[in-house]
DNA sequence: ACCCTATTCAACCGATCTCTTAATCAAGCA
DNA sequence: TGCTTGATTAAGAGATCGGTTGAATAGGGT
């Protein structure tokens, strides 16, 4: 349930045009049209992307008449964004351990300024 | 170079292979060879894999002989990281209003407490 | 009832993705 | 010169993606 969402997550961000929807969204809740305005292309082709925003859990829904307000969900962004950090951190660790190793490198050759 | 760029990197992301070489990478550099050995998959596919990565700027390769080296670039991993962190930020503050008028509702009623 | 608006579903098309196998390149060694 | 190893390139199959148009659904308003 986390890696493939992991995927779903990171495939949903890979599309600029749902990028743009989740920072319009990010101030706010939306309906399909007015995240449909700024962009050129049919109202179809953006309700199927909020469907794949949905479908990463990036978005939820709503209903309220005949509109469907979209809200943005953080729980997604935080896994991926720690997936990311958990990397990070990693490699930072690494670099750590190879500055200690050349410090006790120039240590042993008597260098006390590389 | 940067909104595209952000579009290589998620769109990287979101194959498990891929992050799985990364997470292999994060500990140190590994040539084809080595970081093919857990996959039930061609050294071909994985050569792809790479090259994927590779366009996204979240590897480099050297060469040593007829052995190219992996290494993991952070970069990426940062814009990607920094562009999550925005939205999330945007939302806080949203949330952060939010509780303000809540507070001054609750205020204006008279009610000091939930 | 009828119509209007908001949205989704369905079918299709061309492009891209991920894997395969076969062929090729690059570098060291007999 | 050939042989072997490490890795890439090329071509193709099958699935998925991102867009289109046309038809259907959901929920008011008159």
């Amino acid at each position: 349930m986390e890696n493939d969402n992991l995927s779903l997550t990171f495939a949903a961000l890979a599309d600029p045009t749902r990028r743009a929807i989740l920072a319009r969204l990010a101030e706010g809740e939306a309906t399909v049209n007015v995240l449909a305005e700024p962009f050129d292309m049919s109202l179809q082709a953006v309700s199927q992307h909020l469907k794949v925003l949905e479908r990463a859990g990036l978005i939820t829904r709503g209903r309220s008449a005949q509109w469907r307000p979209c809200r943005i969900e953080m729980a997604p962004l935080d896994d991926a964004a720690a997936w990311i950090g958990q990397y990070r951190a990693v490699w930072r660790d690494r670099f750590d351990l190879l500055d200690q190793e050349i410090r006790k490198i120039r240590q042993q050759k008597g260098d006390d300024r590389g």
